[in-house]
DNA sequence: ATCCGGATCGCCT
DNA sequence: GGCGATCCGGATG
């Protein structure tokens, strides 16, 4: 079957996520994109991954989202459309990605903190320098971007038609879905603005969980 | 498991 | 001039 023919089917796994998806609240848009998969094309190959950990960032008055210190050289591309890539610079070495929600002058995007590798495993194992466990190649905001080869270039790409994507993929039921305070900001600390895939051993941050003595994994 | 320092630099104050 | 939406390795308990 052709992946091009579908037009009738509204979303097909591997089809890029419509702009008016991240076009309403900030929130909404970063519990819906778990389970959502981040695509990446480069010359070396693709890598993918299913997102399983998101953080939203909300505007001006949000004192920990970028847009605080107004409109900047940096935060140029945090005010553009609904479904671009914002991609910006952090503590001298790492990248960081988000997806802009919102309307043009809301700056809002949602931060994509942890994925689970899907394609282009090998590509990524060698790009993140052959860590001992998978686990760690996409868990946290800086390393995914390593792995998927996303740099400062790809700031302001169209995340529906462009090298970096996102695209359908099976969506994560509420009982599966966490919320917790953001992680690693000084400022706004407190408010639930962080999700996550619970159970999912590919998250930045897992929560700590008891562990008694030696038993199978359940389920 | 948790804490800490070092690396490294663009951007805002 | 100082500080990050981070990561890693080493020390500590």
């Amino acid at each position: 079957m052709s992946t091009r023919t579908a037009r009738t089917t509204r979303r097909s796994p591997g089809d890029p996520i419509p702009a008016s998806f991240y076009d309403r609240d900030t929130e909404q848009v970063a519990r819906d994109l778990l389970g959502a998969v981040l695509r990446v094309d480069t010359s070396d190959g693709r890598a993918s991954g299913r997102i399983v950990e998101t953080e939203a960032y909300l505007g001006e008055h949000d004192a920990a989202c970028h847009a605080a210190a107004g409109r900047t050289a940096r935060t140029h591309w945090l005010y553009g459309p609904p479904g671009t890539a914002y991609v910006y610079f952090i503590y001298g070495m790492y990248w960081c990605f988000n997806a802009v929600t919102r309307a043009v002058d809301l700056p809002s995007a949602v931060l994509v903190r942890a994925i689970e590798p899907l394609e282009g495993v090998e590509l990524m194992r060698e790009r993140r320098g052959h860590p001992r466990r998978d686990q760690d190649l996409t868990n946290g905001p800086g390393k995914l971007c390593l792995a998927l080869g996303i740099t400062g270039e790809m700031n302001g790409f169209d995340l529906h038609d462009s090298p970096l994507e996102i695209v359908h993929g099976e969506p994560v039921p509420d009982d599966q879905v966490e919320v917790t305070p953001r992680i690693g900001i000084t400022r706004a600390a407190a408010w639930p603005l962080r999700w996550y895939v619970r159970g999912s051993s590919f998250v930045s941050k897992a929560p700590t969980v008891r562990r008694g003595p030696r038993r199978r994994p359940q389920r």
